[in-house]
DNA sequence: CTGGGGAGGGGGCCC
DNA sequence: TGGGCCCCCTCCCCA
């Protein structure tokens, strides 16, 4: 074989960031290989080094000049961050190990001030989009210029110390979960905004002033760091080796070049030609979104990155492989729950515009589909085709045991999963491995239920426990409170379209949220929903049937 | 139990 | 590549 570039064979393990990430957790909670502790308020937080300088440009500055600058070849081993609300580093750190960030919406401010201060730009952007903020009113006050020199450090540090004040008072509604509300300017019809910069909602008064982490922007409200080099004046260093959160803030306009993306905007793409350092760290740190990911992470060795065909594309919470250009996304929300599109009459919301669509001919009278023998006129085209059955008096479905006929496939499933031929149902257990290979004659007939052997078979992250094919691998940890799907599906929003943050809240506190109803139903943990499963279990049926009746 | 309607979700096609 | 539109399948609910 030549030792070329040809010879190379790229096999990519997608879920080796995951387990690697996990691993770290793992390690983080037994506190095994910690060299750094975080300390906020008292609490303690035992973490990683490489893992903090790999999610915070704080830290990657400041470890960077740590060993640059030949302080000390043992590094700091606490780093005080009084700056950071307790909670806010809790979750800011478990958003670091497991690409979760999990926070009620009262502490939604504490995480994005934390954010903000320790350089930790996705969650920055995520929070600031739940707030319905904009990084352009936040930096009203401050957008004078990218340079505001180091001067305005004691100014910054005042306002640090107000804030956490604040912060500490407001900390008592910390367990108390509540919706986060739509943006004002949600319409029905009209899907949340895309972008956040379309959040037109002010800035706290509290928070005008806080460093800024947006990256460049084209707008005029460029932030700009007002930190100055002493950022946090009550941050102290412990005896021996201690940091504080202090020197490099001013330094984020120079890097921010570096870890910067554009404000999520409708051609924000994963633009794998962006130096995006800190971001592409981060979301590498996630899991693999897509089949085509995984084949660009293949070529990230080499250098350039290509991005492949979106098509096919993979779920990353299912497994599912999703058909068709730009269906991902529309896949997503069945995890996500997220519901942008609103009925402007009834304020039901649906995943899809196409299902609105559909659902507002309710309101319309419209009924599109008119059947030709009568006056009878429906809303959905397969509704009329089930109508037609009835004119025809075709019964193509029949049920195998006791030969009742229906018009309509789903009566028959309904009929076949009721009682009403129960006592007549398969007497034999099943015989699995041959099932295959007998299907194949039964092919093209409704009455078939053939199993289709190439038909996925969607994992459900939550059956089983087992997960070793869900993203975030086992020892994922997840707090309780939120949904691991939802909160697997909105690491894969997130890293899929980062824009659609802009629908952030709703998606978030439908992991919250979700604990129960409807939904959770009809997620059917066993999997029975499957139809390659049905239709699976139908055949063996079918077949047991077959046996029996050639006994 | 059955017929019918509504809704959720996936895939194909097209722009 | 993403989104719109449509078709199809499936499930749930109600009368």
């Amino acid at each position: 074989m030549s030792p070329g570039e040809d010879g190379l064979i790229g096999i990519p393990f997608p879920e080796h960031s995951n387990e690697l990430l996990s691993h770290l957790n793992d390690q983080r909670r037994t506190g095994l290989l910690c060299d750094l502790t975080l300390t906020s308020h008292g609490a303690r937080y035992p973490t990683h080094r490489s893992v903090m300088a790999a999610v915070s440009l704080y830290f990657r500055r400041l470890f960077g000049a740590e060993e640059g600058g030949g302080e000390g070849g043992g590094g700091f081993s606490v780093c005080q961050l009084d700056c950071v609300a307790p909670d806010a580093l809790d979750a800011l750190l478990e958003f670091a190990y497991t690409a979760t960030l999990t926070i009620p919406s009262s502490g939604m401010r504490d995480v994005l001030r934390g954010a903000q201060l320790l350089g930790i730009q996705c969650v920055a952007d995520a929070c600031r989009d739940i707030l319905g903020e904009t990084a352009e009113a936040e930096g009203q006050e401050v957008s004078a210029g990218e340079q505001r020199p180091p001067q305005a450090t004691s100014e910054r540090t005042v306002e640090i110390a107000n804030v956490v004040e604040k912060i500490s008072r407001r900390k008592t509604d910390r367990k108390k979960v509540k919706k986060v509300g739509l943006p004002h300017n949600f319409s029905p019809l009209n899907p949340l905004p895309a972008s956040p910069a379309s959040h037109p909602s002010p800035a706290s008064d509290s928070f005008r002033s806080l460093p800024p982490t947006q990256p460049p922007s084209p707008e005029p409200e460029e932030l700009h760091p007002k930190l100055g080099q002493n950022g946090d004046p009550r941050a102290i260093r412990e005896p021996g080796r201690g940091a504080t959160l202090n020197g490099e803030f001013p330094h984020w306009a120079k890097e921010r070049s570096l870890i910067a993306h554009p404000p999520p905007t409708q051609n924000d793409k994963l633009s794998e030609d962006d130096d995006m350092e800190g971001l592409d760290m981060m979301r590498s740190s996630s899991f693999p979104s897509s089949v085509a990911d995984r084949g660009a992470a293949t070529s990230v060795a080499g250098g350039g990155r290509k991005r492949k065909s979106q098509t096919p594309q993979q779920c990353p919470v299912c497994q599912k492989i999703i058909h068709g250009a730009g269906k991902l996304p529309r896949h997503m929300r069945t995890h996500t729950g997220e519901k942008p599109f609103q009925c402007s009459a009834c304020g039901v919301r649906f995943t899809r515009n196409d299902k609105l669509k559909i659902h507002m001919r309710k309101h319309t009278g419209e009924r599109p589909y008119t059947c030709s023998h009568c006056p009878a006129r429906f809303l959905h085209s397969y509704d009329l085709k089930n109508h037609l059955s009835l004119h025809s008096g075709a019964r193509p479905f029949e049920c195998p045991l006791c030969h009742k006929a229906f018009a309509r496939e789903d009566h028959l499933q309904r009929h076949r999963k009721g009682h009403s031929c129960l006592e007549l149902r398969t007497r034999r257990p099943r015989r699995g491995p041959e099932l295959g290979e007998d299907g194949g004659e039964k092919e093209g007939s409704p009455l078939s239920l053939q199993a289709h052997p190439s038909m996925f078979h969607p994992r459900s992250v939550l059956e089983g426990g087992g997960g070793s094919g869900s993203i975030g691998g086992p020892s994922l940890i997840f707090p309780s409170g939120i949904d691991r799907e939802r909160s697997l599906a909105l690491q894969a929003l997130a890293q899929l379209a980062p824009q659609r943050l802009a629908s952030y809240p709703e998606l978030f506190l439908r992991g919250l949220e979700m604990q129960g109803g409807r939904d959770l139903e009809r997620e059917d943990p066993g999997g029975t929903r499957s139809p390659a499963l049905q239709h699976d279990r139908w055949a063996d049926e079918v077949e047991d049937e077959e046996i029996e009746e050639g006994e």
